[in-house]
DNA sequence: GTATAAAAACTGACCAGTCGGTACATAAAA
DNA sequence: TTTTATGTACCGACTGGTCAGTTTTTATAC
């Protein structure tokens, strides 16, 4: 093979953050099944040594992708209720609404790859156990009818678990026309109190 | 002597819904990363061979495992339509509602299974794509507001999914005030026509 | 500035376990 | 005897993880 030659070094930047890009990538475009150390290892050209010094295991991996992917969705939630003023009705859940519009801009894949790797560990999805029940305890607090605003939570749930799953209803327009109806059920809840 | 054609084409002793069996039963209990060919032969005192016999290939047999659970789904489903008489209106709608009840009896694991599996082979999902398509269809059909009417539909998936999960919300009472609220909306949606 | 030591980051080869699948023998039915 | 059904043994690919060493960076001394 040919001498590789000293090759440009990219300045070690942030290498857990570079690993965790790939890995991203890797998912999205191969399919959770093929996110192995090694395929993430090549994406970036290092080896499996070289991930593993920065992740003790696969699993940790996938907990540190899990946990970047949970801490900016709860960003973008907080940023939205900041956003909203004081008198907003149902800031956590509006924001929470808000927020999963962008996750339909991530890859389902990536979503598969870290579903398949919690059947081997299920405290892997704790973070977003957490987040969740956080969120959740808000909404109810918040809510004139906290029923009414859970059934909405589950239902933008089932609306992102479909996508991932990529099970039906997947017609873009049906989907965002529930979107836009479910901000309108937290309208009405609000102004029929 | 050419083979008699003898009517039943059952085979002997079904063999097949054994291992089905036995596959659920370990998923189950293990947990859907330990469903290996050898543990479902184990489980049934036969080997390895034996299952592959009746089932060409893993995959195979977590096709089986799903397309008889869509199949029992799908005919507590009808069997729910047929049940309520012909005045009822959102039949499909109110016959999916209880027939996922029917699924809250059923272990995570073994969803999470096939899950996993979902994501070696994306395929594997086939027929719950074509069930869930044909209850959209007939929901949204049969309903006055399909949107809201797929409201429903997600929430409760939605719920189901969080079940298999193993995520918030889990609070047993919770979780069937918001069923109960489901069930109140599709009545609303029916009064306001 | 340069030399040097130490720590950090990474490589490359290898190991070990798992698991799906195959090949063939074989026992029971038909 | 042929077909159906199952046991036995094994293969081989994959993959996570280990480890001893090598390169690169950083800190420190001169």
């Amino acid at each position: 093979m040919p001498p590789a030659p000293t090759a440009p070094r990219k300045r070690t930047r942030n290498a857990r953050d570079e690993i965790l890009d790939a890995a991203q990538r890797v998912a999205a475009r191969d399919g959770g099944a093929r996110l192995t150390l090694d395929a993430v290892a090549r994406e970036i050209g290092m080896t499996k040594g070289g991930v593993l010094y920065n992740f003790p295991t696969k699993t940790g991996l996938l907990k540190g992708m899990l946990e970047r992917m949970v801490e900016t969705f709860g960003r973008i939630v907080e940023e939205r209720v900041a956003a909203s003023g004081p008198e907003v009705e149902n800031p956590t859940l509006k924001a929470a609404l808000e927020a999963y519009a962008s996750l339909e801009r991530l890859d389902p894949d990536l979503f598969t790859a870290i579903l398949a790797a919690a059947v081997n560990d299920p405290d892997l999805l704790a973070p977003v156990r957490e987040l969740k029940s956080r969120l959740q305890a808000r909404v109810m607090a918040e809510a004139a009818d906290p029923a009414l605003a859970m059934i909405v939570m589950v239902a933008i749930d089932g609306l992102h678990f479909e996508r991932m799953m990529r099970l039906p209803p997947q017609d873009a327009k049906l989907r965002a026309e529930i979107a836009t109806r479910l901000v309108a059920l937290v309208d009405a809840m609000e102004g029929a109190r």
